[in-house]
DNA sequence: CCTTGTGAAAACTTTCACAGCT
DNA sequence: AGCTGTGAAAGTTTTCACAAGG
């Protein structure tokens, strides 16, 4: 029930600004400005500091950024200061890739389950993971208050999928299937498609004269 | 050196929309109105058409769009006629389930060759892969005519990496490693970072009251 | 001086609404 | 009658350029 004044473009770069304050801090740089940030960033200065007065975190005029404190600003702001289970949901290949990568490097968010049909599978525990069967979904998910879900189960099992899901009280979905699954509107779901990027690359080399980025 | 008339908010969708026509094609679905389109794919009717008639691409007026028509257009337009080769630089976790995923399924993009440093798999093939050692790359690349890469390699190597990419004549990279490269703006690098996407999503299910789409 | 924060302009993207074609 | 294609409006995002503050 937050006022949304931060714009999506804004909200996308977040996680961006919080990961390269975290590499200054590793790193022992205690200021930055934001020419030198649109350096290490590649966004353009003017951007940076248009985000940054949105969030209202203050630099100091003369001076820059003070990265120890931007680190915990951004850390606060993302909720990393606590940790987010979420679950994962489709263990075959990608989705072992999923459960292996480590997410916890970067970031506060932990796969704290992962849920599958095959009875093989089901039971084991795969890279720390414990896998339960998809009917137990509803009850583990409620137990243990997840309710962010990783959508790795092959393409037509995608809208099924996601009806349980929801069903299951799941908010948000990151779906790594080419599908775009009908949900309720107080459902998020954002898309991760691999073939997708590719295409969108290629196309861009084949056509594309300019020197744009991104 | 084809002039920029299509915008790129456009370029980004239209794998979307070929997929959806080849998805309508097999369904044995002929001919497609805006509307309907709309429905399937979520996003809206005068934004399709404005992105069609970017394209130039015809549909006809009190009838819609012909699947097979289109279809044919999209292929063409993403180069899916001819099979595209990629290489894939890294063979850890990450890099092994992108060896083993489908791209080939939805389409016309193929891993044809793997790198990696670790002599233990250097050599071998894997999910029908060769896996080549790093210092063959530019042989290799120039070789089988590839120019983009998909960098699933560590953080620490990403920039490294990078470079002898570039040193390769790559003109396209799909980094996976949560670094931003410096590269010479002839060069093209496009970013998935799976951390970033869940804290993304995560940020928007705290803040957000409202039900907006992606 | 140096660098932020921000009005204002420019650029880009989406959406409305309807003329025009089939 | 129905749906496309598109001017024009609205909304969003980026960029310029500079006043204001340390």
């Amino acid at each position: 029930m937050t006022e949304n004044i931060v714009p999506n473009a804004t909200i996308k770069r977040l996680p961006i600004y919080y990961r390269y304050f975290q590499f200054l801090k590793d790193e022992g740089t205690k200021k930055i400005s934001s020419g030198e940030l649109a350096e290490g960033i590649k966004i353009d200065s003017a951007t940076i500091r248009r985000d940054f007065s949105y969030l209202g975190a203050l630099g100091k005029r003369g001076y820059g950024y003070d990265v120890n404190e931007l680190v915990d600003f951004f850390k606060k702001l993302l909720n990393q200061d606590r940790r987010t289970n979420v679950a994962l949901v489709g263990v075959g290949n990608l989705g072992n890739a999923l459960l292996n990568y480590n997410f916890s490097r970067t970031s506060n968010v932990r796969i704290a389950a992962a849920f599958d049909i095959d009875p093989e599978i089901v039971g084991t525990v795969k890279s720390g993971v414990p896998v339960y069967d998809m009917n137990e979904i509803k009850e583990q998910l409620e137990l243990q208050q997840i309710d962010v879900c990783i959508l790795t189960v092959s393409s037509n099992a995608a809208q099924k999928t996601a009806n349980m899901l929801v069903d299951a009280g799941v908010k948000g979905i990151l779906n790594f299937t080419p599908i775009i699954v009908n949900v309720p509107n107080n459902v998020r779901v954002h898309y991760v498609d691999l073939a997708n990027e590719l295409q969108t690359l290629i196309y861009f080399l084949d056509h594309d004269s300019s020197l744009d980025h991104e």
